[in-house]
DNA sequence: GCCGATTTGTCCGTATGTATC
DNA sequence: CGATACATACGGACAAATCGG
């Protein structure tokens, strides 16, 4: 686990600004008296701060200073950013969750498969399709490939649970990076058995590759959503083109 | 621009990356290794390996090395991903754009827009709102508004063209930071008069705030998409929660 | 307009820690 | 165990942008 300083401070200044010690607006003591009150190098310092502008939260002013930007949203709304499991978001917004699993096996990945899934022809692996519910609503549709080598444990209790719990708990290995891609897709008949669809004839639809930390990939899923309780955030600096 | 060494780095590893000087799966070079190609400080690689990773090109391995994560996608679709504009995204896809203007005003920002549009009532912006075809499809809406302070000569001809040339190219200020936030949202008989809709009877949207260098917010757009020509892509890291 | 102080941006060399092989 | 590779941290230097006098 990271008891990196940096990202001490980054938690801790993250804090400061969720909680409005620090306002939209307002500017961020300059970099070389937080080098004071956390007695630490400026390059330290910087590492934070740069973690703090890649999410959103900080503007460096050349010359000038830097100003805070994050401004509290809605909550209301169901939303994925960043890397954030179904169960996490749920809880940040305070949602009742609860999941029912449709498919539970094991298969061996062919061509066709390969191609859809990016695993490599041969692997082993569980596929899992589970409906998700918030507040007795079925609003998600997830399609699941994991590779069996790297989940050897997985039951169908488990996968009811949270999976990514049980991976970061119980074993060894852990998740280090994600590929996702969301498009919107007409809904189809399978869509429509299990999602509440309401007047919408489509979903936004998230695919995404994981890989871990020996940049193996792990996952890969497919995940289908009900549009009213769909959103997406991002931020993203322009430079470096 | 940016004469950085790094970003100089960057370009170079990221242009080797994309054409297969070095293929998905492989290991780059160690850092130490880097440092004498280049001629710099192990800190300055680090940097541009950062951005690589940060991007979803790479991903480093304590101990081990870094491999090369990056894979081709499909381009035919139309997709976007950073802060890139609909001409850049188009030129980077080959295709032929038009531009149709459907209104062009000046307004100044009250109450409600101002809970829509985070501008401050009181405000005066340039309101756009503009056709973009791809290869003579009308594919997406774009509701832009601009803060006149921010781009005082606006026209119907340059917005017809690319406003962010514009504002790069003629101004001094330039985009620093942009918020985004994607949802699924049901067309209304606005969007089916003007987008070839086809059987979809909802629309990707993105609402995007950019800011400048001083933390201004200079625009609010809300882009509205046909949805088989829409693809959002994004890599994130499971890190410092 | 100029100059100096402040602040952020870039870069370097070095040291130490930790994981892998 | 030692060698290699990435991760973190420090301190110093200079550049570039800004601001006040």
């Amino acid at each position: 686990m990271p008891r990196a300083i940096f990202t001490d401070i980054y938690k801790d200044l993250k804090h400061k600004i969720e909680t409005g010690v620090y306002a939209y607006q307002d500017m961020l003591p300059s970099e070389n008296s937080l080098t004071e009150t956390y007695q630490c190098s400026r390059n330290t310092i910087r590492r934070a701060l740069s973690l703090l502008t890649d999410k959103g939260y900080l503007q460096p002013m050349h010359g000038k200073g830097v100003r805070i930007i994050y401004q509290h949203r809605d909550p209301a709304e169901f939303s994925i950013g960043g890397i954030e499991s179904f169960r996490e978001s749920a809880a940040r917004n305070k949602l009742n969750v609860r999941t029912q699993i449709l498919q539970f096996d094991t298969l061996v990945i062919d061509e066709k498969l390969s191609a859809k899934t990016g695993f490599a022809p041969g692997s082993e692996v569980w596929k899992i399709i589970r409906l998700r519910y918030l507040d007795e609503k079925p609003l998600i549709l997830d399609e699941n490939y994991f590779l069996q080598s790297f989940v050897p444990d997985l039951t169908p209790e488990i996968a009811s649970h949270s999976i990514y719990d049980h991976i970061e708990n119980n074993l060894h290995g852990s998740i280090a990076l994600s590929k996702r891609r969301m498009t919107v897709e007409k809904a189809t008949a399978f869509d429509e058995t299990y999602i509440e669809l309401g007047d919408y004839n489509c979903l936004a639809v998230v695919t995404s590759q994981t890989f871990d930390a020996d940049g193996r990939q792990v996952e890969y899923t497919q995940s289908r959503h009900q549009p009213d309780y769909f959103c997406f955030y991002d931020t993203a600096m322009r430079s470096h083109r």
